[in-house]
RNA sequence: GGGCUCGUGGUCUAGUGGUUAUGACAUCGCUCUCACACAGCGAAGGUCGCCGGUUCAAAUCCGGCCGAGCCCA
């Protein structure tokens, strides 16, 4: 009956949610290993890139069970922010400002639960081994309540704080956006040459956005330039406007970009502000808050910024200023989520202080201990070129509103935290009247950047503001696992609100992953046709098969995503199968005394060491090399090997054991990454012995204990056996059929269990002899030793000897004292004549 | 333009100075051998991206270039 991987998955899966398997205790006395689990974005379903994410912090914690943690793992989702309005903009046909806040929030909440509900479905097929008693969702009054006493917190403490600053802003969206959500994008724009006139002078400059004309404050020139240089200081006239504006020098200014010349402009980029910081230039608002031209645009106010460009143009050509365009490729700043360019604009926003706390956050970032170490280097990489605070308010609805209110002197009145979970729209202020001039109170209708959610994440799971003892139990979490593509966001947030509110760092360790790219290696986009659904490849395979494929890929690498390896996958599951299958056979036959060979000790020494080396790779998260000694060892010295040669004597009592306990390590320790075929396969034959009710009860294992020498004549025995079994293969005598003789020859001092290879192979006697067996010197080599050892004579050395092998035999060549292992001698072996098959300890041969 | 990562047989991949470069998938041959033909045994297939340097010795270390990915400007 072969394996019925669905039928076994569902059953499992259902097992472990009925008996609670994954269930924290909080009473337990083992040490708890705390995940800080991704809030998965309920904005649709898991997609192959997360179920890649979920399976890996899976594999942490089952294997953290297994080493005898109580292991804190829990079901979090976000739920919040535009990525959620936008899709229910577009389900119901609406748009969010015609709504009120609490209407429109209750659609988003609708929309969020059917996939949030979806989302647990697929936790569930994929395995992963959450425990759905934690659980939060960031949309919920007991989560955006710590939101709200969190930033209390740090507005008592003036790390919060509000003020005018140009931020980035989406007309579309009509909000500001932090740095972390603008995503740059290569475009085709016209550089246009337009000349200002000075006194009995021209200067050309360059620009992408003669839309901002009406806002220019000063030209740059770079004051190396031996075109411009003596112009600075001269005043010139903006074409069309009229103004007087002066000629800078600013050593930012590129020389070969254009004409070498730019306008600085309120506010046309960054560049364009760091000016107006270091020359003290006046700020103009020449775009309102939906990207329209401002009054100062005089006869163009009202346009937006693209209807501007064109009639600019236009003005400026036929007025004979505009002299050339040209097309270039240029980067431009556009919103994360519907993709309009970005302008900047100088507005009234919420700020939590980052730029003071570089120092601390890089030495806080240093005491987490980070895999793959390089990625922290990126962290580093960001908070180095931050140019300003956190911008923390949003202008939109399905997000934690901001709980002050403002009276009309601009006061700003907070909640107290005990009012917490406050909506300032609809509840009352903690005061009737402003305590500073007694004017009335008007509510913030603004919201939280949903990374003010999401970087308290640890601190939530932790209970902070909720329960200080346990709190004290289990700050800072142990370990965070995420995605390499929001260390800027995430993981940065994160460690600066767990710096400024606990002093402490978020987390131990944290963990940073790939992506899983389409086959092509090229990122997945339903436009390019290659995205992939996870769902469908584990309706064909099973889950299992996807989580092998995902033990593959290596820790912070980009893997294309491979059906073959699940292909693989399912083949390795269906080797388990069988093995335990052989196992259950083996169990119902009747036991005879018997004593541990050779070959057991061997097979338990190869154990030992692949237990050994896993718990190794384990402990550092590379499963990829883990699955592959492990899996390596199963199918190969445990498969291929150990069951063939126990096969004649499976009655005996101790094979029996010791076979018994080598598939039960070796189930164990594929389980965190397999877990269904290991729960299946520890259901069907260990559980009645072992008494545990899963096998997530039971323990990693430790390495066996062997002898050392036996283990070695089990080695030689092995060897020995397989050069046998592929003679009688090339003499095409069935493996199964009796042979009279054979011989082995031993290299040097091996030892044999003969007794075990006559009855693997059927072979009535085998003699172990010298005689009649030539050795012939193919070609001499220098080994490792022998080139270290000689090095720069190493070649000549090598040349004497190759031309008279018997020097070999001499103690000193040069003066050098030959040792053993010096030379690597390259022989040809052959028996009465003929060539015979050799290994590593001996040559073997069917002698018929 | 900057930071980080990667570039190994047809495809994917292991391998951070020293035998004949690992393994998988695909290909070809042999074998249904009492757990498994979703298996076993064997064969063919590589100038280790390119150029230069260090070294007795480089896939591996260093420099430059080319290509890919992520993040940023």
């Amino acid at each position: 009956m072969p394996y019925d991987i669905k039928k076994s998955e569902k059953a499992w899966m259902d097992f472990w949610q009925r008996e609670r398997i994954f269930q924290y205790n909080f009473n337990s006395e083992k040490p708890t290993f705390s995940i800080d689990v991704p809030p998965r974005y309920a904005s649709g379903r898991l997609h192959i890139g997360h179920s890649f994410h979920y399976t890996h912090m899976d594999f942490v914690a089952r294997y953290k069970r297994l080493r005898g943690f109580e292991v804190f793992f829990p079901l979090c989702f976000d739920v919040n922010g535009m990525p959620i309005e936008v899709n229910v903009e577009k389900k119901y046909k609406i748009r969010m400002k015609d709504y009120k806040r609490e209407e429109f929030n209750k659609l988003c909440e609708q929309f969020a639960n059917e996939n949030i509900n979806g989302m647990i479905e697929q936790f569930n097929i994929l395995g992963v081994s959450l425990d759905q008693s934690l659980y939060y969702r960031t949309d919920a009054e007991y989560y955006r309540k710590i939101t709200q006493i969190t930033f209390l917190e740090l507005l008592e403490r003036n790390l919060a704080y509000r003020a005018l600053h140009p931020v980035n802003w989406c007309p579309r969206c009509e909000t500001a956006l932090a740095e972390s959500e603008i995503v740059y994008e290569e475009r085709d724009v016209l550089l246009n040459d337009i000349i200002f006139k000075g006194d009995n002078f021209e200067i050309t400059i360059s620009t992408t956005r003669p839309e901002l004309l009406p806002a220019c404050l000063a030209i740059a020139v770079n004051p190396n330039d031996e075109r411009y240089k003596h112009l600075i200081g001269k005043e010139v006239e903006v074409p069309l406007f009229g103004k007087k504006v002066k000629i800078i020098g600013d050593e930012n200014v590129l020389m070969d970009f254009g004409t070498g010349a730019e306008m600085v402009c309120s506010v046309g980029d960054k560049d364009d502000l760091k000016m107006i910081y270091s020359h003290g230039l006046p700020f103009l608002k020449s775009l309102d808050e939906r990207g329209r031209l401002t009054s100062i645009a005089g006869k163009f106010a009202g346009l937006d910024a693209d209807e501007a460009k064109k009639a600019i143009l236009e003005d400026l050509k036929s007025s004979g200023f505009l002299i050339s365009q040209k097309k270039i490729k240029h980067n431009v700043g556009t919103c994360w989520r519907c993709g309009h360019s970005l302008e900047f604009l100088q507005k009234e926003q919420w700020f939590i202080k980052t730029l003071d706390f570089k120092e601390e956050l890089i030495k806080a970032a240093r005491q987490i201990k980070w895999y793959p170490e390089f990625m922290r280097v990126r962290l580093e990489e960001w908070i180095n070129s931050l140019s300003w605070d956190w911008v923390i308010s949003r202008q939109r609805y399905f997000a934690t509103p901001i709980p002050v209110w403002y009276c009309k002197n601009g006061h700003i009145i907070p909640a107290k935290k005990d009012q917490c979970y406050v909506d300032p729209l609809i509840d009352k202020p903690p005061v009737e009247k402003c305590p500073i001039c007694n004017e009335n109170l008007e509510p913030s209708d603004e919201v939280f950047d949903t990374w003010m959610d999401s970087s308290i994440s640890p601190m939530f799971l932790a209970f902070y503001a909720r329960d200080p003892k346990l709190f004290e139990k289990l700050y800072p979490l142990s370990f965070r696992p995420q995605g390499q593509d929001i260390i800027r966001t995430w993981a940065f947030y994160t460690i600066l609100r767990s710096k400024l509110l606990t002093g402490k760092i978020p987390w131990y360790e944290i963990m940073v992953d790939g992506n899983i790219m389409a086959p092509d290696g090229r990122p997945m986009h339903a436009s390019w046709g290659n995205v992939i659904d996870p769902l469908v490849l584990i309706d064909k395979y099973g889950a299992d098969p996807f989580r092998y494929f995902t033990s593959q890929c290596s820790l912070g690498e980009d893997t294309p995503f491979k059906e073959r390896d699940m292909v693989r996958g399912q083949r390795f599951i269906n080797k388990i199968y069988n093995i335990v299958n052989f196992l259950i056979f083996a169990n119902g036959i009747e036991r005879t005394e018997d004593k541990l060979r050779p070959v057991d000790h061997w097979i338990n020494q190869r154990l030992s060491q692949t237990i050994r080396e896993s718990t190794l790779y384990m402990d550092q998260y590379s499963f990829d090399k883990a699955m592959k000694i492990i899996e390596d060892f199963v199918w190969h010295d445990l498969a291929d090997n150990y069951i063939e040669v126990v096969k004649h004597r499976i009655s005996g009592k101790e094979t029996f054991k010791n076979l018994y306990n080598t598939i039960l390590k070796s189930i164990i320790m594929l389980s965190p990454m397999l877990p269904f075929i290991s729960e299946d396969s520890y259901q069907r034959v260990f559980r009645d012995k072992e008494g545990k009710k899963s096998i997530q009860h039971l323990s990693w294992p430790e390495p066996s204990e062997y002898d050392e020498n036996q283990s070695k004549i089990g080695e030689s025995t092995i060897e020995a056996i397989s050069i046998l079994r592929s003679e009688k293969a090339a003499l095409k005598i069935p493996l199964n059929q009796e042979v009279e003789n054979a011989i082995i020859v031993p290299k040097g001092s091996e030892e044999f269990d003969l007794e075990e290879i006559m009855g693997t192979l059927n072979i009535k006697n085998i003699s172990i002899l010298k005689e009649n067996f030539k050795t012939e010197i193919v070609d001499i080599k220098l080994s490792a030793n022998g080139y270290k050892k000689f090095k720069g004579d190493s070649n000549e050395i090598l040349k004497l000897v190759r031309e008279n092998p018997s020097l070999l035999k001499e103690r000193t060549i040069k003066g050098y004292t030959l040792e053993e292992g010096d030379f690597e001698i390259v022989e040809e072996n052959s028996f009465n004549g003929k060539k015979i098959k050799c290994g590593k300890h001996c040559c073997a041969s069917i002698y018929v």
